[in-house]
DNA sequence: TTCTTTGCAAATCGTTTGCAGCATG
DNA sequence: CATGCTGCAAACGATTTGCAAAGAA
């Protein structure tokens, strides 16, 4: 996760303009391991900046993107999602509440392998799906008669 | 790859019904190594049924998800594709034309790391990304001076 | 006949674009 | 002052849904 200032400092090298709502984008993602979608940074974003609109979030985000600050992020819920480790490694993504963890080392640190199939591979996406832990709780407390709060839903 | 028999053979005994619209996207996808678009198979199925609705054949895909026939695949392209073939495999997703193609074994094939973060783990998503043989080729025309056709854009 | 599937049109949903006004450098 | 940024509204493209007609069991 790299720190806001140098995230900003990379804006100035650009020639960009350092605005109030691209400061706050971007200190809303360092301090943010959720892996949200834009529509969520909006959605919080707003009550510091109420005026701050959804197509300034995607084209923040999209910059941020194309200068390797983050990464984009799409699990299989139809929608992207964006992630402030610039680091490789593996994605947990719960089958049940779609919610996203960053894995532990070394799970998706490995080298990549080269040359397979004649392409020459640069990078990767893993995805590891399954049940976390607040899911499975929920699961085995319905199947044992007692309905549970659904997480996040 | 599951033969087309066993795939109509689970229709059936779902209760389904055996249309020709479903055969032929059965066919289509158990000789297809190109991980197709809903949009793409309808395409090339127009060709044979004209009639046949793009709608049809986006309940017929998910319908095959559904029975674990097929398996759908997200690769940052903003369109789903889906793979015939069901054995857990990487995938070489090339970051030019876009194409998919299975990595061979072992990758994709390593056994499922187990209990990390508290996650019950179930299954694994792979992408390798880099350049297909024939874009890499393009590239380095092009660098060279010499301007070439893009592979289907 | 009964129940599923088809296919059309319209609706959704996340995301992008056109453009005029505004703020930064 | 010159760009690049913002924000609104409209456009978009992929996928889904409502519903009546058509087809399989």
């Amino acid at each position: 996760v790299r720190p806001v200032e140098a995230i900003i400092a990379d804006v100035r090298a650009r020639g960009g303009k350092v605005t109030a709502q691209r400061v706050l984008v971007c200190e809303a993602l360092a301090g943010d391991r959720s892996h949200p979608t834009a529509e969520q940074l909006h959605a919080r974003l707003r009550a510091r900046l109420p005026h701050l609109s959804l197509t300034t979030v995607y084209a923040t985000l999209s910059d941020l993107v194309a200068c390797g600050d983050i990464q984009r992020l799409q699990t299989g819920d139809g929608q992207v999602h964006f992630d402030p480790e610039t680091e490789p490694h593996a994605h947990l993504v719960c089958v049940r509440c779609q919610r996203i963890h960053d894995a532990p080392p070394p799970l998706g640190r490995e080298p990549l392998p080269s040359g397979v199939a004649g392409f020459a591979i640069s990078g990767r996406t893993e995805l590891l799906l399954g049940l976390c832990p607040e899911c499975a709780a929920a699961l085995s407390a319905e199947a044992g008669g007692r309905p549970t709060d659904q997480p996040r839903t």
